[in-house]
DNA sequence: GGTTTATGTTTACACTGTAATCATTGCATC
DNA sequence: GATGCAATGATTACAGTGTAAACATAAACC
């Protein structure tokens, strides 16, 4: 019975580390940034409250690691790297996708985002994850502007673009933008705010 | 002496919940966000750590209450409602002191557009004054395109300057910028990003 | 003068993150 | 195969947090 149950857990637990990152998306999306403390997340997983210092040096650790799978999850949802497509919807697509994500995932969001909590120098493996999506972004701006900026100009462009969506994702998951509005009316919004932020961009020589 | 002190003591804690809000501010500059703790306020201000509730329900409204000052504090920094200013620079002037706001409060702008702690419903003062200062960025928005583009198209344009001024803070003082830069290389950043977004704004007629 | 109301203190409790210590497993080495 | 070792987990303990309950006292009012 001892080795039976010993047994059981060990299989389980064969991969602790992943389980708890899982655990705690799942409390994200269920109850907040707020309900996820260390203990409710070693409670989730069906291990002692101190079972995660065997693989995470302290709670912030822990945290770096949730954000660091949501960054990856964020690039995926700004489709990631294909290309084949005009440069003008590839842009579109990624200020869709990034917001959707954001809106879809408002806790997790909160957590990359937040409060510097996961320090860039303490947790290298974040900044890259970190890091790789912005250069995604990166990337579908440098494609569509196709050169003509070169340089800190391209450079200010993407910056831009990024803030401007995350700013935008930000301000209404935390219900920062003034009077509240139904799904379709913020949909049909941030479609108009994309569009307006279009005009940043040279015209496309072509069209 | 009992007597002496008794009234020294009330004598100081005539205003207590206005010195808890300062000391509040006081801890967020020194310590940053995650050292506010209720008991340390009260410990700041000489009380014990149970006063604060006569003042407010708890800790959420009294940080509710740090909260609005800081966008009373924000609409300043934006330089207020002076008329009197091409509204183009009126725009850049909001832009630059917003940003500069920011960065000089990090850690109260991080209470501000936190995580939605101070809930707008149950805060409605807290969400009043998130409002005002809103609008200040409206009337400017307003004013710089003098009503070419009007109702949603405007309020596009108005959720679009905000979402990118609060983006472009909010990435920079949580350090997720790419490649950390001194303070005047950002300094450039900002200005070249606020230059780009000007691009979104219709072209003004007499220039 | 006695009652009521505001304001503050003390005490107590559940919960959090974490340090220290102990127990058990699987593996490597002889 | 026995033995030592590293990895992984559980227990216990402690300081710090937010908050409820009960108590004290000054101010205000009839």
């Amino acid at each position: 019975m001892t080795d039976n149950e010993t047994k059981r857990h060990l299989g389980r637990s064969a991969d602790l580390r992943s389980r708890l990152i899982r655990e705690a998306e799942g409390i994200l999306e269920r109850d907040g940034l707020d309900a996820l403390t260390l203990r409710g997340i070693a409670r989730a997983a069906g291990v002692s409250h101190m079972a995660p210092y065997r693989h995470f040096d302290d709670k912030d650790a822990l945290l770096a690691a949730v954000a660091e799978s949501g960054f990856r999850q964020l690039g995926a949802a700004m489709g990631g790297d294909i290309g084949g497509l005009a440069a003008k919807d590839r842009l579109q697509m990624i200020g869709v996708g990034y917001i959707r994500f954001a809106r879809e995932h408002p806790a997790l969001y909160r957590l990359m985002f937040g409060p510097a909590k996961p320090d860039s120098t303490r947790f290298p493996e974040l900044a890259e994850a970190s890091r790789a999506a912005f250069a995604c972004c990166a990337r579908a701006v440098d494609a569509r502007v196709s050169g003509s900026p070169t340089g800190s100009a391209a450079e200010a462009l993407t910056v831009a673009t990024w803030s401007l969506v995350h700013g935008l994702a930000s301000l209404m998951i935390d219900g920062r933008l003034p009077q509240a509005r139904s799904p379709d009316v913020e949909n049909a919004l941030i479609e108009q705010v994309l569009m307006v932020f279009g005009r940043v961009f040279p015209p496309i020589p072509g069209a």
